[in-house]
DNA sequence: CGATTTTGACCAGCGC
DNA sequence: GCGCTGGTCAAAATCG
């Protein structure tokens, strides 16, 4: 496939949730994926944790955002794109194990790709404290809100995790603030927005609920946490090295209780855009991953190393 | 009283 | 250029 489909297959995917899913994989087990997204810098609640509630669903998506212009960047996305639409074969078994729908990342520059650094300070163009007052010599009546003019959104790597479960907010043991509120289009559910409390950190996250199938929750997560996370007040501490290290708990009393990680089935999110980028099923034997991967080995067979926490 | 949520407005990007 | 939509800001309201 050439370039100018990829473009437009993942600007496709980036722009309707429902077709971020082309086809998805299932983990054999809940560790594994979780020692997946450490390695990605997010955690997910042990399971242990819930007890009588309704199954629930978790999906997990990466996918990036249309800066394409860089030659580089290119071929790390069609890298990553064809790592993570994956066949869908075993999906009708498990019951318990979360699904990786698709993951790719993100590098997008800021009026200028040559001070994106990637992670930090990237963050954001749309958090720059500069609040522009009267940019462009605007009417002062309302001092411009948002970000300098002409200068691009700034996203990162974002994963989206797809959940059925009746409460929106996903327990990442994280605390979030939220900062806005829309209603989205074709859908009537509104979408939140939230921002890591930590004043250092600038990662986000958006929730909101499938419109198709109204159980599902859709959150996604943009940036890495450059701290740790914090406690939770029932006393469950969940510890992972690597990564950040942070222990997987939560406070905010925007956080439902615990959820359980499991998983009846694919969820009914992928069906349009069969992808047609190289699929690489390579090393993804669920009974591969139930035997204590390596950190290496971990992410090797679903992410490229350049997406990886270091 | 500080932290968080709500909510309307602003802004940028994109398609027509 | 215009309108639509998503994303964000920030003041006010609410909560603990």
């Amino acid at each position: 496939m050439d370039d100018d489909k990829k473009r437009k297959l993942e600007s496709e995917m980036i722009s309707d949730s429902s077709s971020w899913v082309d086809s998805s994989y299932f983990f054999e087990n809940e560790e594994r994926q979780r020692s997946i997204l450490n390695e990605f810098g997010w955690n997910l609640p042990q399971q242990q944790q819930q007890t009588e509630t309704n199954q629930e669903t978790t999906s997990f998506m990466e996918f990036d955002d249309n800066q394409i212009e860089l030659e580089q960047q290119q071929q790390q996305r069609s890298d990553l794109a064809g790592s993570f639409l994956l066949p869908t074969e075993n999906h009708s078994t498990s019951s318990t194990t979360p699904t990786v729908i698709a993951t790719t990342t993100t590098v997008e520059k800021s009026g200028d790709a040559s001070t994106s650094n990637p992670s930090v300070s990237s963050s954001s163009s749309d958090e720059l404290p500069e609040k522009s007052t009267g940019s462009d010599g605007k009417p002062p009546e309302k001092p411009s809100k948002g970000r300098k003019k002409g200068q691009k959104r700034i996203r990162q790597q974002r994963f989206a995790f797809m959940t059925k479960s009746d409460v929106d907010h996903l327990e990442d043991g994280y605390r979030w603030r939220k900062y806005g509120q829309k209603a989205v289009k074709n859908s009537p559910y509104p979408r939140s927005y939230y921002r890591c409390t930590n004043s250092k950190c600038t990662v986000k996250k958006r929730v909101e609920r499938s419109c198709e199938d109204p159980t599902i929750v859709i959150t996604t997560y943009e940036g890495q946490h450059c701290h740790h996370t914090v406690s939770f007040p029932r006393g469950s501490v969940f510890s992972h090295e690597g990564s950040f290290g942070g222990g997987l708990n939560t406070t905010s009393q925007i956080y439902a209780p615990a959820m359980q990680y499991t998983v009846s089935g694919p969820l009914s999110v992928t069906q349009s855009h069969q992808p047609q980028l190289e699929v690489r099923p390579a090393q993804m034997q669920p009974q591969q991953t139930l035997q204590n991967p390596s950190d290496e080995g971990l992410l090797g067979d679903i992410v490229p190393p350049g997406m990886r926490n270091r």
